[in-house]
DNA sequence: AAGTTAATACCGACTAGTCGGTTTGTTTTA
DNA sequence: TAAAACAAACCGACTAGTCGGTATTAACTT
């Protein structure tokens, strides 16, 4: 195992998504940063032209990412609803470890400046449009149901999943690969057609749920 | 029509609403605040504490009428069915027309000092807690799948109807109630068992779906 | 009714502090 | 030895909150 030293740069990067998760890009100083790792302002102003280009970094990093992965996802498997499931899979465990970053992706990215927030926002529209896509795909193999829109399919997925940044805790009852099963439950039962069921149910949920312990947040 | 005089306590919170969701509560200055409704700091500090103070206000009266309209809906019905499908549609009428006040709410809850934040987060609490006693009682009565963990179906839920803050666009080609249409006929599917799904059938969507038009964000 | 006091609502110049960014100086590396 | 990487002191713009003041209305007195 190659102990690489982390150059100054990553260690910005590590700090700051921890910082900024906690307290918010605008209430974390690049002071409190530097001081934070034991560094120094010239240190960072070496390596970041300002606390934007920070800012925008980590955006970046989290949904290049992310696209990356769902691309993945897609290209694995051929049908939609196996496409579908692997998305969901790869989604949630991007999220379970990614957490602080898209706490910062998605409270913060309105203290971008317009030349960056741009990029990202092209970005975040890919991701939707692949989900999307597999949705749409489904509908014209008449997996998925015809009735629903698929763009409100999308959405309400997209926010099913987006909301776990909220609430899921690591040190919580809950794991989230049950999340992961659990919701792929519900989005199949939700849109599969009857014909295509007998795929999908493999997916499914099987027996009584674990134990349901202490509460969380919203 | 009796066309009362705002007292400037409420224009200014009329105002920050607006202003907060689109450039953020750091991003905003009182005096901004202030030029902006044509008036001054010391009218605005008259009213008001601190900055802390406004933003606090914002947020009490947004989940307050949440809870409000929310245990209203479960009060009105008896069965776990018609009272989950009462809460989709109140939740997402109350979206549709205090969109602002939840971007306010979900994003820049961090800023409330601690001894306004915890009443707010109680509060958030209890509007979590009135689904999922929706929820748990339509587990109890076999008219919702026992196999799902009822704080995840909770959240997934929540975390469906609350994204929609985030793409939701009153001049776009969805409205609210084509939105509001899908999401409970996706939660119908997702949760009810089949010896219920009768009386779950009359809130689902029929025939085809309207035409696709456009694209929306994240 | 007129005069007096008091309370409320609001104004706007000013201040003390904060924070992103710069400049200058020092060390490390290739 | 020169350039890259980092350190530390410093600067200037910005902003939440203050404070002395004014206008308006209500309440009380004589």
């Amino acid at each position: 195992m190659p102990m690489v030293k982390k150059t100054l740069k990553q260690r910005i990067v590590d700090a700051s998504v921890v910082l900024f998760q906690q307290d918010g890009y605008h209430n974390v100083t690049v002071d409190r940063i530097v001081e934070y790792i034991g560094a120094s302002k010239g240190g960072f102003y070496h390596n970041f032209k300002s606390k934007d280009e920070l800012l925008y970094e980590i955006h970046d990093v989290f949904i290049s990412y992310v696209i990356k992965q769902s691309q993945e996802a897609y290209d694995k498997y051929n049908t939609p609803i196996t496409r579908l499931c692997a998305m969901l899979q790869t989604l949630t465990k991007v999220f379970d470890m990614y957490q602080a970053h898209i706490t910062v992706f998605y409270e913060e990215s309105r203290s971008l400046p317009e030349e960056y927030s741009e990029i990202i926002h092209e970005k975040r529209d890919q991701y939707r449009d692949i989900l999307q896509k597999v949705i749409e795909e489904g509908q014209q193999t008449k997996d998925f149901r015809t009735e629903l829109p698929c763009t409100i399919v999308t959405m309400a997925i997209v926010g099913m999943i987006n909301w776990t940044y909220k609430w899921f805790k690591q040190s919580g009852p809950l794991t989230m690969e049950e999340i992961t099963e659990v919701f792929t439950d519900m989005v199949l039962r939700a849109i599969v057609t009857e014909q295509a069921m007998d795929e999908a149910v493999q997916f499914m949920v099987k027996g009584e749920p674990a134990v349901e312990t202490g509460f969380i947040n919203t």
